[in-house]
DNA sequence: CGACCGATGTCAGCCGCTGTCATCACAATA
DNA sequence: TATTGTGATGACAGCGGCTGACATCGGTCG
């Protein structure tokens, strides 16, 4: 056995989220995680960034799996698209709703941390603009297609989160696509 | 003459503005900020709820315009084109370029900022989708209509910015809707 | 004149976060 | 086996953002 309990970062995580979800972000001090966690405060610095990147660590994967199912997309896919079936695809093998409803609950009850959401979002979306350039898209189209292509995927979350929803992911981002393309045409 | 010199809050927002344009956001301190004003620390916090929120106090009045624009727009006009007849009309009026790059400078040099400009863009497409609503645009477009105004709005402004780009942000507005809804419906 | 008010100053203190150095099991290598 | 890293952690000091509490004192109102 080794001189330290295994899988620190994940002690981590799971402390934070407890405590996080017990008595709200603010009210909670990164001493306290450390310790529920068997470890001290600047070891849970050495693994995340600051307090909120432990909610959001796992972003890095999605992202890349995103941007994969971008520029796997067949060359006839249209750049709108390309990007709305790459988020349902990645969408269905992902995401467990009901740890996606707890951590977002944490989230959305707190404003620095629906901040870090955002900017995450954004870094998707710019992984997303570059892939779509990668498949030849011209800049202004790739950019709005990614932010688009956002757009979609956030309200299609959202309703997805609420309660008495039935329907799964990948059928709400395929209707809030649906209804993206109405609005924008319809003028 | 009052027992104080008069406002306070512009000197420190003056103060703040040309410290994080000379040595940068993070490496200015909020007691260098209020020095300079001829104030303390604790009156900065009195007048703005934290060192980034300086930059982005205007941000409301913009907000209230865009709100009030979308509302006044014609019936007769589909949400998509009130949201983008509002951006074009409020940004003619509000935006000095100079400044907007000075400002934009100092926000993209720095994560923390980054996050809070976006917010700031989130909570105006929070506003935009509520003046639709009550224009009577059912929620799903409402929120569409409103993430996409943005996205144009975002892409324009970033053109609008750029060195050497000639024209005005009203028809880079223009341009920008008419790419999304090419890139919208090409499909 | 006296009571109150509102903007600011002063001070103490919490907490997020960082730099620095020490510790010590384990691995690699001689 | 003895030596020498190495890497994850602990311990500690310190900065800076931010807050609460109380004091100060011109101006205003009765």
């Amino acid at each position: 056995m080794g001189r330290w309990q295994p899988n620190a970062r994940g002690r981590l995580a799971q402390a934070a989220l407890e405590l996080y979800a017990e008595r709200g972000f603010e009210q909670t001090t990164v001493a306290e995680i450390a310790k529920r966690a068997g470890l001290t405060e600047r070891t849970f610095f050495r693994h995340y960034a600051d307090k909120r990147e432990v909610l959001f660590a796992g972003g890095a994967v999605l992202e890349d799996l995103f941007v994969r199912a971008v520029t796997d997309a067949p060359d006839s896919a249209a750049p709108i698209d390309a990007v709305a079936a790459a988020l349902e695809t990645t969408g269905t093998v992902l995401l467990d709703r009901e740890f996606s409803r707890q951590r977002q609950a944490i989230i959305d009850a707190n404003a620095e941390l629906r901040e870090r959401e955002l900017i995450k979002l954004s870094s998707l979306a710019s992984a997303l603009t570059g892939a779509l350039r990668g498949r030849g898209v011209p800049d202004l189209a790739a950019s709005l297609a990614a932010e688009a292509g956002i757009a979609v995927f956030k309200v299609a979350f959202v309703r997805w989160i609420g309660e008495g929803e039935q329907k799964d992911l990948p059928q709400l981002i395929r209707e809030s696509l649906d209804g993206l393309k109405a609005v924008t045409t319809g003028s």
